[in-house]
DNA sequence: TGAAGCTGTAACAGCCGTGTCGCAAAGCGG
DNA sequence: CCGCTTTGCGACACGGCTGTTACAGCTTCA
């Protein structure tokens, strides 16, 4: 998320708000600053002020919409410009939502959440996340810090199946009846290989191990799996 | 387009605006016809007022979202319920967008609008775009890096789905179902074959493929395809 | 009516994912 | 320290999925 608020108290309150709310979010006050941000950032969501320096909140809207890479991005204008004309240039320049100062965080989060909901269905409530494992079950994409993991599709819904259920320790029985078919006959220490898979292509980055071992019982999502 | 509104005067004002601006619109002042409406006539959006006859506007927002023929139908809430608790409920229950009585038609029209551009882009008169692949679609044309691209009217299809929803992976048999005549009998490996077409004609100049291959799950947009 | 283009299907080759095995390594209890 | 159990690891063969090509039937347009 990209916030473009050049209010220092209005910024900082938002931020505290989205951050909060599980948002990573970058800011600034600047126009110019704000285009080379949402290049370099691919934010998921823009909110831009109307009145800030540089490059005014409605060239920012008109520049983004037009550069292939971001064309796509949702933006919500966030303005004390209340008058209709207003809001209509703002609707109509390509912003997806309009809001006028004083509003409440609370209806911000609830906008934002509406315009993911839209645009990402990933982003407001379809993604799944655990640490720094990131899962969109929509496009069938994993991310471990930001760095796309390839994984195969059993590999895939196991690792689905333990984000859906963080910290739980499951039974190789439990995952076979949960991951694979649920008539499928297979060898109990298959899972132990499918377990390996997810773990090597999850480690890839050198980073620690997030599956823990229990001896005797099973396998289980955790953060402080060594 | 399905306006639920019972204030006769407001509904044949946004009749009137609104068919002055080519929609196609049913209107009615009930709930439960206006889910019936909705079924029946697969509206592109529906502007929906909280206090209604029959079931309330927030409830029928509800169950518009929960039955798969209409769960993506956008939603603009319209109402006299100003309260900020009742905008952050309306949002939350499903709807795209929530607008307080009084307002002007202009600011509705430019609202419906940044809705539908961001659902339907083709609907509302926009190129469709992803990466640096653009679509008129009213011109029937596709341009990649500028350049033409020749594509068949089954290529076209399948592409202006994939753009609707770029990142998002489709089985072949919802690719079959949106791309192709909804009682169509067609062979699931067919859609291999024009998913190829699709993309040797898309990579003509020699740039990276756009067209990811999810293994037993189906093909999805996504500039980072190889 | 003829040619060109588009479409759906079948066939085949190549590759990737999958399940299994044997052995090494690590826990665990005595 | 030893022996047993459980888990990790690498390799391998099979099967299924996908990419690719060729072809025949069909539509479209001149």
């Amino acid at each position: 998320m990209l916030l473009v608020e050049d209010d220092r108290v209005l910024a900082d309150l938002l931020v505290w708000h989205f951050e909060r709310e599980q948002f990573v979010i970058r800011q600034t006050g600047d126009g110019d600053e704000a285009l080379l941000l949402a290049e370099e950032f691919a934010p998921d969501i823009v909110l831009l002020d109307w009145m800030i320096d540089g490059v005014s909140g409605i060239e920012v809207c008109r520049r983004l919409r037009r550069s292939p890479a971001t064309a796509n991005v949702p933006i919500i204008m966030l303005t004390a410009r209340g008058e209709e004309s207003d809001r209509v240039r703002g609707l109509e320049t390509g912003a997806d939502d309009y809001l006028t100062k004083p509003f409440s965080p609370r209806e911000l989060i609830a906008r934002v959440g509406a315009v993911l909901r839209r645009v990402r269905p990933a982003l407001a409530g379809e993604a799944l996340r655990y640490a720094d494992v990131e899962m969109d079950v929509v496009a069938h994409k994993v991310r471990r810090g930001g760095k796309a993991v390839p994984l195969g599709p059993t590999e895939f819904r196991l690792l689905r199946h333990l984000l859906e259920h963080p910290g739980r320790v499951f039974s190789r029985e439990r995952l076979l009846d949960a991951v694979w078919a649920h008539d499928a006959e297979i060898e109990l220490r298959t899972v132990d290989v499918h377990v390996r898979r997810l773990r090597k292509a999850l480690n890839e980055g050198g980073r620690g191990d997030l599956i823990r071992t229990v001896r005797s019982a099973g396998y289980a999502l955790d953060a402080n799996a060594d």
